[in-house]
DNA sequence: GATGAATGAGCATTCATTCAT
DNA sequence: CATGAATGAATGCTCATTCAT
């Protein structure tokens, strides 16, 4: 079920790393980094500070990690499965009607935006951290989700229900705009999930609607 | 009187740093800095590279800059000058229309985010890297950008020309809107300025008139 | 009456390890650490390198060999088989003509040292990697080929053959220049193996000849 | 005068390194070096202990050269002095007579030989430590000597007083020869040095007179 | 102002080896 | 035999910054 990405499980090119001990103390190690990436950034989290908020030894770290790039890069992977999952099993891709389909994208993803928004954060900060082909691998995940909006758009404009001259550039402008509380947060926090919610969808939707 | 520069102004106490010599050091140190921040982060550059990159012993450095941190502070600083000059030297402020402002608002910052990509991608990326006092200096700063365009929006609402609901979220929203082009290049590319100027000003103002 | 391989015999105390199974193993081991050691060198081929090469686990690994130095030594000691096996099965000792038996000497050296040019590196460069008492033993060994030769030039200078002064350094002499090939091999690989037998024959002849 | 190395002399790029107190230190360290490299192998002596043994704090030891590579650079390139005095300062390339020449650097190079017997170890030993471009530039400085040798095998043979077949071959040989005491001291540690220049010059000669 | 020298703190990563299961 | 986990000890190298001359 779940696909394999070929820098997680097998380490050490040896045995099946179906093990569920061994991705737990993984995944426990991803989010404690995680954490601290967000708290100090990248480059100024050591693998000390890994170690010692994760009570792994840091020689054992490695054990699990092959380096410090592949834990960021894991992260990321980690960070862009809630997006992922939105369109893959919340029966977005299902739904009929595209103004729905885009209501039930700006929702979900302004939820997403919210409670995660410092991990945005740091998908957006960090992202040059990583080398090129790992960052590749990465903003590939991500044109994903630009894909998914960009057909709803477009069926839409087949429909008539929107007015969009350039579905590409509204996609992205939309993924976009459901960030801005997560990069903007400075001047955000006044705002509810809900408020935050409700003027996301006006504002969205004016701006596509025909 | 002129504008101190420095964060501290007086550098090592020394007498007046009017001293043109001392500020033309000082800029090209800022402009080599901001160059390799932009290119390996700012944790990833070391004053040793700065020194290389300026060719000012790393000794000397400190005669110029207090430390590595004011670099960067003094780069931020450096970096908002253009969207503040075009509040205060662009003739917007003078204007009557809201409708015109905020479109010469909108040329204006698409502009200059298209010029100035990586350099306000570098402004988003490494803001965490400064210190709580000095982060607070620099988002006063942008707040003053902030406020111009809530002005113009408030303006335009109250003579019926606009339909907004949060002049402020929308004003966020707007300016950070205006970023697309810095923070998502890698989707962005293929956009010409031109291109990218029309797109904004009709999907922002599709969203904001009433 | 299997000849004892290991330098300590019966590792781990588990009982008789004439097992084919386990040699097999070993020599597995020996043959891809040599290869590592030829190419990087002792000290910088880890375990860990030897058992991704092998593909024997790291911890298995010492279930075939004590420790890392070990593995050095064994493999010293396969080097020096073909030598031995030179003079005790080439049919050489049996010769009763000196001369002829030099001549086959040097033929026999010349292309061991011409085949195993990287092996007999390893054993000049690698071997005070070996802790004393170990290097002895090899160094005992090495000791019985020089051994043979002397006797040869011995035999020779008695029946008025050769003229030499020091038997014994000449033998060193002659068993060293038969590794110039392996030595200085960056200068020499112009030379083709029967070139190379032709003229250390002639040299060696020219300074040993009565 | 001294022709500059390029690795050696102005570090950091910067002001001209003719300091004395600068190449004071650097020697310092290479002799220090030298030592540990000869006692325990390069890649067994660590910056840790180089610092240990020169006093040099290990930060401060990277001001004086570039890395540890560098180190062992700069000894092969100090122990390839002596060699090449020899022919330059030695008056030997100003000798008429080829017979005389060959004498003079044979007993110049056991001198050389005995006397830096570890030093010419751990240049065979070593020297596949040093990365490709380096080892290059080392080996340059190898093959000046054997220039030299080739040439007065030239003249003599030119003038029929030796016998070669092949002076390259030859002088590679001789060269070659000349390191026995240090390649194989283990048997050779009975000889003196006048000893070993007797029987070293007979042998030669007689390998190479007409 | 240019230099020589230092310093305290730390970095990511690897090593050979062992042990209990 | 294979596996998970640990451990003590280093490794080469860099950092920002200071100070006295």
């Amino acid at each position: 079920m779940v696909k394999k990405t070929s820098s997680e499980g097998d380490p050490k090119g040896k045995g099946r790393r179906k093990n569920s001990l061994f991705q737990k103390r993984q995944k426990q190690i991803l989010t404690k980094a995680m954490q601290l990436f967000m708290e100090k950034g990248y480059a100024r989290s050591s693998m000390r500070e890994i170690s010692r908020a994760t009570g792994i030894d840091i020689r054992n770290l490695y054990y699990y990690i092959k380096n410090k790039e592949e834990i960021l890069f894991l992260v990321f992977e980690m960070l862009h499965k809630p997006e992922l999952e939105l369109f893959e099993e919340g029966g977005i891709l299902e739904m009929d009607d595209p103004v729905e389909q885009l209501r039930a994208v700006i929702s979900g993803l302004v939820e997403i935006g919210y409670d995660y928004d410092e991990e945005i954060l740091l998908l957006y900060r960090e992202s040059k951290s990583l080398s090129k082909p790992l960052l590749k691998r990465i903003l590939e995940k991500e044109s994903m989700v630009v894909s998914h909006i960009e057909e709803i758009l477009e069926k839409g404009r087949r429909r008539g229900a929107f007015d969009i001259e350039d579905t590409s550039f509204t996609a992205n402008l939309i993924i976009y705009q459901l960030s801005l509380y997560a990069l903007r947060n400075w001047n955000m926090k006044e705002y509810s999930k809900e408020r935050l919610t409700e003027l996301m969808e006006r504002n969205i939707m004016k701006m596509v609607m025909a």
